[in-house]
DNA sequence: CATGAATGAGTGTTCATTCAT
DNA sequence: GATGAATGAACACTCATTCAT
C-alpha cells in the first residue's frame, strides 16, 4: 500500500456524511469552524493561556457563541480531542482491514498517522500535549480522554497480531510494547515537525526509520 | 556495578556544598525549602492549578517571601527544573565517568536515573510533563529548558560513545537515537509508576527491561 | 354575599372582550400566552433569575416572538402586575358596588381577593414580592406600578367610607389604615398559603380572621 | 423608659468589644468598612444589580480584597443581613428585660425598632425586601435567614408574654399575631420614611401610632 | 528581611436584545 | 409575523505580584 493513495482519505472533512438538513448542517459547519479555531489557538497557547475569547474571535464568532456549541471551555478542549482522535481511528480502521500481515498493518498505520498528523499538525501539539498531562489523572473533566484510550488499545491489537504473527517478540506484555510504538512514533514525528524547514526527510523515509528503530532497536547487528 | 551502591548519593540534598556564611547558607536553605513545597505542590496540580499561595503555605512561608527567592512563577518552576536536572546530571557524571564500556555506561545511566526519579516522583512528573510542553516552544520564559537541552546532550554522548563501540547501530544520527532512548525510558517509568502497587518489578527488572528494548527493538529476532 | 358566587368571575380569563378583529385577536391571544408562561417562571425564579428564554420556551414560543409584545424585560415584568391587578381590580369593583354598608364592603373585598389569589398563586407571589421592592423607588422602569397604586386608592376609598359610617376609626389617615389593612391581609395569605398543606383554615375561615384582626386588633377586650 | 435613652446604644458601634491586637482590629474594622459600603449600595441597588465592584468603590478597596473578608456576594449580603439583626436583637433583649410589663415590653421593643431603624434606613431597606423574597425560599444561599427567624421568634415570645398577661387575645396563635405585629410596625415605618421630609411625625407619636393600630385595630370603638 | 493584606487586570460564563432568514 | 442563532456587554471571582509595616 502507497502512503500517497491515504490522502484524499485524510483530507476530507468529515462534516455533512448524511443529508441534513439546513439547519443542522449549518450547525455542524460552525462547530466546525470553532473547532478549527480552537484547534489552532490551543495549539499556539496551550489550554491555559488560551481564553475563549481568543477562540471566538480567531473563528469570527462573539464569545457568547462558543458557549452555543459547547458546554464550557472544557468541553471544549475535550470535543477537540475526542472527535479528532474518533476521525482517525476511523480512518485507519478502514484502511488497516484489508492489509494482509501484521508488519503490513503497523506500516500501514504509520503511514497514514504520519498524513493525518502532518494535515493536522496543531492537532498533533494538543496529542502530544495530552500524553503527558499526568495531573489530569487528577482533574475531573479533562481527565484521560476515552478516544486517547481507543487509540493505545488500536495499537495494542496490532501489537498482539504481530506476537501472533511472530512478527513482534512475545516476551513483553503488548500493552507495555504498544506504548514504546507510541512514545517512539511520536518522538520521531516531533523531531520531523521541529526540523520541518530540511528538505531532508520525506514521510516515506521517515516511516520507515520509525519502523526500523522499532522493530530492530538502537543495538548493532553482528 | 551495581544499583543499589548509587543509593546514598543520590539521597544526599545537595544544599550547601562549599561552606558558606551564615547568610548565604540561611539564604539557601530557605530557597531550597521553597522549591521542595514547589516540587509537590507543581506535581499535585499542575502548573497553573498550583499557586503561589498553596506553594507558600507548604513552605510555611509567607506569599511575598518566595518572591524573594525568586522573580516570579516562572522563574520558581524553571529553576526547579533546571537544578534537579542539574543536581542529577553530576550525580550521573560523577558515577559514570569511571565505567568502562559504553554498554555498562548507559545501564548504569538507566540504573541511576531510575534511582533518582523514585527518590524523586514529584520531580519526574514535573519533567515529564515538561517534555511535551510543545507550547512553550513560542512561551518566552517557560521555553525548553538549557538543563534538558544538557540532559539531552549527556544522553546523546552516550550513545556516540555507544556508536564508536559498534554497540549502537551507526545508520542513525545520536540525537534520533537519544530521543529514542530518552523516550522508551520515560514510558517505561511512567508505566511502572502508574502499576506502582505491584510487587511486580524491581528497578533491576525495571532497568533491564528498559535496555532490552532500547538495545533489541521489539522485533522478533530469528 | 356568599364567596363562592364570586367565583365564575374570576375564573374566566379576560382576553378578548369586544369583537376584533382575526389578527387583533391572535395578537392578544399570544400575548396573554406568553403572560402567563411568564407569571410562571417570575414567580418559581424572581424577576433576576427567570430569562427570557425560560419564558419563551414555557410558552413554547420562540425567544425574539416576546419582543414583538413586550419592549423588554422590564416591560413584560410591569405588564405583567398591571394588567393582573387592573383585571382584579375591574371584578373588586363590579362586585362590590351592589353591596350595601362599608363593613359589608370590607368582607366582600376580603373574600375577592383570597379566591383571585387563590386562582392566581403564582401572581399572588409576584404582587407581594413587589410590595417591597423597595430598590425599585430609585429604579425607572421598575418604579412602583400605576395598578399598585390604584389597589391602594381602591382600598383607600373602602376605609374613607368606613369612617364615614363609623366602622373604621377616624383618628387615623385613610392611607396609614388602607396600608395597615393590606400587610395584614398579606401576612395571613402568605401564612395561609406557607401552611397550604394543612386541610385547617377554609378561605372563609381566613377571611374571618382577617377582619376581626384588622378591626379588633390584637388587644384583649376587657 | 424613654425612647431618648436608648439612643446611646444604639449609635455605638459594636466593634471592638474585648482588647484585640492590633492586626484582629484592623481586620474588623475594614470588614465593617466593606459592610457599610455593601449596605448602602444594596439598599441603594438591591441584590442584583449591586456588583462587587460597586461595593468596593465605595468602600474605597479594591474588587480582591472585599474576597478576603467575604466568601463570596451571597455571604456578603447574608453576613450584612444576619450581623446587623443580631445586633438589634442583642440591644433589644438587654433593653427590654428589665422592662416589667408585656404592654410596656411592647412599647420598648417598638421604640428600639424605630431608634435602630432610623440610625439605618439603608439597612431597613434590605431588611424590608427581605421578608418577601418568597423566591429565596427555594434559593440554597438567599434563604431564609437564621437571624431573621430569631427576630420572629423574639417577637413570639413578646406576644405570649402579652397572651399570659391578657394584653393581647389568645384566640390566635402567638405566630399569626406576631406577624401581623411585624407586617404593621414594617408598614409604618416604610410610610414614615417614605415621607421622611414632614417633620411631621415624631419617633414617638409613631411608636404610639403602631401600638394603638396593633392593639386596638381599625375598628371604630363604640 | 519577612510578612500577608491589598491590588486589579484578566477570564469564564450568562443573558437581554437584535436581526437575517 | 415568527424564529432562534448571534451578539457582546457585564459581572463574579481568582491570583500573580507589590509594598507598607
Amino acid at each position: 500500500m502507497n502512503i500517497n493513495s491515504l490522502n484524499e482519505d485524510i483530507i476530507r472533512r468529515d462534516k455533512s456524511a448524511l443529508p441534513l438538513d439546513r439547519k443542522e448542517r449549518d450547525r455542524r459547519l460552525r462547530r466546525a469552524d470553532i473547532m478549527e479555531a480552537a484547534e489552532r489557538i490551543f495549539a499556539l497557547k496551550g489550554y491555559h493561556k488560551a481564553t475563549i475569547q481568543d477562540i471566538a474571535k480567531a473563528a469570527q464568532y462573539a464569545t457568547g457563541t462558543v458557549y452555543l456549541y459547547f458546554e464550557d471551555k472544557d468541553e471544549l478542549y475535550f470535543s477537540l480531542r475526542e472527535e479528532k482522535i474518533r476521525d482517525f481511528l476511523r480512518i485507519a480502521r478502514e484502511k488497516i482491514k484489508p492489509v494482509e500481515g501484521a508488519r503490513e498493518k503497523l506500516e500501514t498505520f504509520v503511514g497514514i498517522s504520519l498524513l493525518f498528523f502532518e494535515k493536522n499538525r496543531d492537532f498533533f501539539l494538543i496529542f502530544l500535549s495530552e500524553r503527558s498531562k499526568v495531573q489530569a489523572i487528577k482533574d475531573a473533566k479533562l481527565s484521560r480522554s476515552a478516544a486517547m484510550l481507543h487509540y493505545r488499545e488500536f495499537v495494542v491489537e496490532l501489537i498482539k497480531k504481530g506476537q501472533e504473527q511472530r512478527v513482534v517478540r512475545g516476551d513483553f506484555s503488548p500493552g507495555q510494547i504498544a506504548d514504546i510504538f507510541i512514545s517512539i512514533f511520536m518522538t520521531a514525528v516531533f523531531d520531523w515537525f521541529k526540523e520541518g524547514e530540511k528538505p531532508s526527510g520525506s514521510l516515506t523515509e521517515l516511516s520507515a526509520f520509525i519502523l526500523d528503530a522499532f522493530i530492530n532497536g538502537a543495538g548493532k547487528r553482528k
